[in-house]
DNA sequence: CGACGCTGAGACAACGTTGACTCGACGGGA
DNA sequence: TCCCGTCGAGTCAACGTTGTCTCAGCGTCG
């Protein structure tokens, strides 16, 4: 295991402009106006300069800068996520990256795991850091602990859910019309008992995907059923039991509607596990990888994730270059997505 | 899309402990102290100034702070992967989060997209900011640029794959002894004609699961065969072609050894679309999310991810600590996970 | 030939915070 | 009663950088 030297066998600090200007032989601000380009120096004792900074490997201290400046940017945004390790999360916080980089600014990234305290940490933590701005994807339920936040100047857009409390740009998916999209699909296959089986109903997104299955079902005069409507966690393991139990019900449902991700994918495992993944109907709402892959594939009523990312990233920086308009909601239209276990027609296998 | 009123009305900036000494009537020195927690302040003149600061929205300034301060820590360490998006960079980063998480510490992400030139870039960006240290998951092959940052104190550990020309501590899977496994397994099912599909052979990773490859051949008395390995690059896509021309070849090979999570998914697609995939045997690296769920499930080569960079994580940390001991190279043992798609016997499904 | 504008470099202070030091008040022991 | 130690709060400078101002030197034009 042991490998090599010391990592750093003489531990002095950085060097500084100062140093730079001691080398070359200038006064420190003629270092600091060659490290930002200023025009204005006369080539020569900037070419002095340069090879000073580089002799001593200095690099600019942009915390230090930013301290002084005028505007006080770090370049610097946060961004909150629910788990970076999700591939929701971690595909809207790559495309928040791709259009922060372009910019030159980097992005902090936190999990919040669906903890409204970790939300309010973590803000404050990027607030303490002095990012430019935030993206969020709200945790909790009450965000006018931000508003003193907003008032100081910090900007932020809300993304996937709505802030509450607070008025702030916001972007979302259209979750009401995907729901619906979703159970009108099965409708049109002949089904009439179709089960909804969703992420806790606290969560906004759960709760309009919900309210689109509802309002799917009255359109179609179905009776809505208590008995066949889950909200469980967003956890494999809670949506495969709920699945396990929706179909062993006297009258089981002949399809499922599923509202998320990890639900989705456990009623997935649940349907294969008791050999019904070709009898009853399942569409589910987000896509995810491989699910054209599964036999029967898996209809999604896909989001757009790489759109409310850019879109969210792009209406940050718009408030960053000074647009002082009225707050924005934006909305994301969502795709269906047939590939088919979302066509399976009642009773068994599509027979077309 | 309209909503509500401009965000910020008066764009007034952050308070600062000046106007927090101000309102509560004492010296910004206290406030200093209150807000770090010195005990040796009255306590009604502390609830005196917190509740100033309170009234004000006061939030410290840690880049102020940290430039000030003797250590001059910002309590933020920067993380380099190859794609914040794919599944094990995501992974790694929420690793490496959580221990981060536990020391009040932040994290900067980046992706480098297997560009070089972009990991000097980041590298630099994230050093400019003055983070604490670097967790390196390198895209290049050349790291002496990082040399000069490394007597400057700055910390950096790689993760996944080896510092080239750089002496810094390490943590990778054991590829070399993964691949190895991978191909006696194969072999132990009878299989004389084993497929090697990997990513580019410039990668590290890629170079050491070959060279297992390799060695297992040669152990079984296997002669190599130039016609059935090929390096391709990373993608679906280029998986998917190769492993067509692969099976059309006269004298086919029997089983495949993909070394590469994105390379093992595309050849799973290729084997499904020729309807081969309950023929020719199949074990890939690195495990990827509904592995177990297809039919046949794929067998692989897990890493262990977590463990990954949670080491890597814990050595930086111990490092900041001022642990200052010779580098060392961790490596992180894998395991055969069967499922069934490496288990099929030569000539068509497995027959027990 | 002298005044003036311009160009390029340096001096100085300040960003928000904290380390090192100072200073006043209070209490206890001789 | 007086001196000194202690405790708590304040003053000052500095972290590394940049905005503002100053100033020296030079060329130009009347």
């Amino acid at each position: 295991m042991t490998q090599g030297e010391p990592p750093s066998p003489s531990p002095r600090s950085r060097p500084t402009m100062r140093e730079v200007a001691a080398l070359a032989g200038v006064a420190i601000k003629t270092v600091s106006r060659v490290v930002n380009e200023v025009p204005t120096v006369d080539p020569a004792i900037a070419a002095r300069v340069r090879e000073a900074a580089d002799k001593l490997g200095y690099r600019p201290n942009l915390t230090a800068s930013s301290l002084r400046r005028g505007d006080g940017r770090t370049a610097t945004i946060g961004m909150l996520v629910e788990d970076a390790a999700n591939p929701f999360s971690a595909a809207l916080s790559r495309t928040v990256e791709n259009v922060a980089r372009a910019r030159g600014v980097l992005v902090l990234v936190g999990s919040l795991d669906e903890d409204p305290a970790r939300e309010r940490e973590l803000a404050r933590a990027l607030i303490d850091r002095r990012v430019d701005g935030l993206v969020i994807v709200p945790a909790g339920r009450d965000h006018s602990y931000l508003i003193s936040e907003q008032r100081s100047g910090t900007c932020m857009v809300f993304v996937d859910r709505e802030p509450s409390l607070l008025d702030a740009d916001t972007v979302v998916s259209d979750n009401r019309q995907g729901a619906l999209t979703a159970v009108n699909h099965l409708l049109k296959s002949g089904h009439r008992r179709i089960a909804y089986l969703g992420d806790r109903a606290t969560i906004s997104t759960a709760a309009q995907r919900f309210d689109g299955y509802r309002h799917a079902l009255e359109v179609g005069h179905i009776e809505y059923d208590d008995e066949i409507v889950r909200h469980t966690g967003a956890s494999e393991e809670s949506a495969i039991a709920a699945t396990r139990r929706l179909l062993a019900l006297p009258n089981p449902p002949t399809a499922l509607f599923t509202s998320q991700n990890f639900v989705t994918i456990g009623a997935v495992r649940a349907l294969r596990a008791l050999g019904l993944q070709d009898t009853v109907a399942h569409v589910g709402f987000d896509d995810f990888p491989l699910a054209d892959i599964l036999s029967p594939g898996i209809s999604v009523i896909a989001q757009d994730v790489e759109q409310l990312g850019r879109t969210a990233a792009e209406m940050l920086f718009s408030r960053l270059d000074g647009d002082r308009s009225p707050t924005r909601a934006v909305t994301i239209p969502t795709r269906l997505i047939e590939r088919g276990s979302g066509e399976i027609a009642v009773g068994g296998p599509r027979q077309d």
